[in-house]
DNA sequence: CGTGAGGTTGACTTCGGTCAACGTTTGTGG
DNA sequence: CCACAAACGTTGACCGAAGTCAACCTCACG
């Protein structure tokens, strides 16, 4: 490995690793400048892992195009999904504590990823005794989620899980120069459903509704958001909550 | 500081956080330990804050007696409850990231607690660089810990939480060695029905039924169970499942 | 004692789950 | 490119678990 590629790479990780831990993941533009750096893999069919639950850890993983969800099965054996994962996300981290991948990522659509091989992040780890540190503090933006997850979980109705879903997904889109407005989302409903604890049914109605009443509608993978505020309102967002979301 | 105090307090620490880390949180008899090591404050009165959310970080605390909760107000000035800590227990976790506590940790019961001070922890963190990485495995085990309680919340009904949240404080009870058929357990219902996503009428009620099927009783404070096999069975424990708590 | 916080119980309501029928989309193989 | 099957989505009728509201009880504590 010369010096100058792991140079490269050290300010790319170092500086993708802070933009992880601050405000707005991967903008668009990082994305672009990724490309010339890392390796590239090519694109993961729908329906394909990028890892599984178990296999060694070998890479985290900036996605760049597609939807990844990450799930498990419980000991009950019931599906269990743990988010899902958009262009400008950085996924992977669950492979971080024992060096093997914690849960199944799987493409939901054509996905292509950046791949930021372990190796040099391990060798960069000694290099930069602050990335230990970054690493604390991505578990802890990640614990924070969770905490708002358990929280939608508890204290909001389906109607708001379900509109906090949908501003979740367009917010992300939105806070990284995409065009948030209008947007592919290949999700099943099924999959939306077991994420939020509510049945297809249910999520199927509060999207008639919501459709109805002008404020969003998403038919055939595409979402378009008619009511941006009174989306946000419904989902429970207090004004410009950042509300990141990491593997 | 002498050598000697920072050896001791650094093996204890050591110690205690491998022991964190990994299966069964504190044994009685370790607790017993650190009462010779390290810095015991006066006890808590119920009612009173161990720490409040945004305090400097000056701590971190091994439960000797008593229980905490850890919570917090959501955005819209709901109280969220994060979780109870048991003798045995180490919190002060969340003071970590930003050397602030994020949280409020409350006394529901007279509550002593031994003070592992974080002047010293950050030397340490300094000495032994391994330290960076054994926090990075406590907040994986809670990030597990989130996860099962997301699971609770969205897969389990009322009756397998309130039967989930009784056998988990047992449980903590068993694997450091004290007695946990019959305890003492300072909660309001209210308490557990906000944890748990319920009401405390609905609490009240499985309590109840529970108590008229001699499965458990808890009345006045103090929890009694009567039938250990059909409480796990209903909690959906899955065999001797360990599910540490921290903070 | 009396007071107030907390716990219990019952009647009623409601939200979301379940079941079933029917549409629609997607993807595959002729 | 079409035909078909299978997977997915939608809608309606019905049901049940848990929430709400209200009355009452119990206990701890001054």
């Amino acid at each position: 490995m010369t010096t100058h590629k792991s140079t490269f790479n050290a300010s790319c990780l170092s500086c993708g690793l802070q933009k992880v831990c601050f405000p707005t993941g991967l903008m668009k533009t990082d994305i672009d400048l990724l490309d010339n750096i890392v390796e590239r893999k090519s694109p993961i069919k729908k329906g394909q892992h990028l890892y599984h639950a178990g296999e060694k850890f070998t890479s985290i993983f900036a996605v760049r195009s597609g939807v990844l969800k990450m799930y498990a099965y419980s000991d009950s054996g019931e599906e269990i999904i743990h988010g899902f994962y958009l262009p400008g996300d950085v996924v992977g981290f669950d492979g971080l504590l024992d060096e093997s991948y914690q849960f199944n990522m799987q493409a939901l659509d054509s996905t292509s990823v950046c791949n930021l091989p372990y190796d040099k992040l391990s060798d960069l780890s000694q290099q930069i005794p602050s990335l230990n540190q970054q690493i604390i503090a991505v578990m802890s933006k990640k614990l924070q989620f969770n905490r708002l997850h358990s929280e939608l979980l508890i204290k909001r109705n389906a109607d708001q899980r379900v509109a906090h879903f949908i501003w979740h997904m367009a917010d992300r889109f939105k806070q990284r120069g995409y065009f948030y407005e209008e947007f592919r989302l290949n999700i099943l409903h099924r999959d939306v459903a077991v994420y939020l604890g509510l049945t297809p049914e249910t999520v199927s109605r509060i999207l008639s509704k919501l459709n109805a009443d002008n404020i969003v509608s998403w038919k055939k993978k595409q979402v378009m958001i008619f009511d941006e505020a009174k989306l946000k309102q419904l989902a429970g967002f207090s004004e410009a909550e950042v509300c990141q979301e990491f593997a």
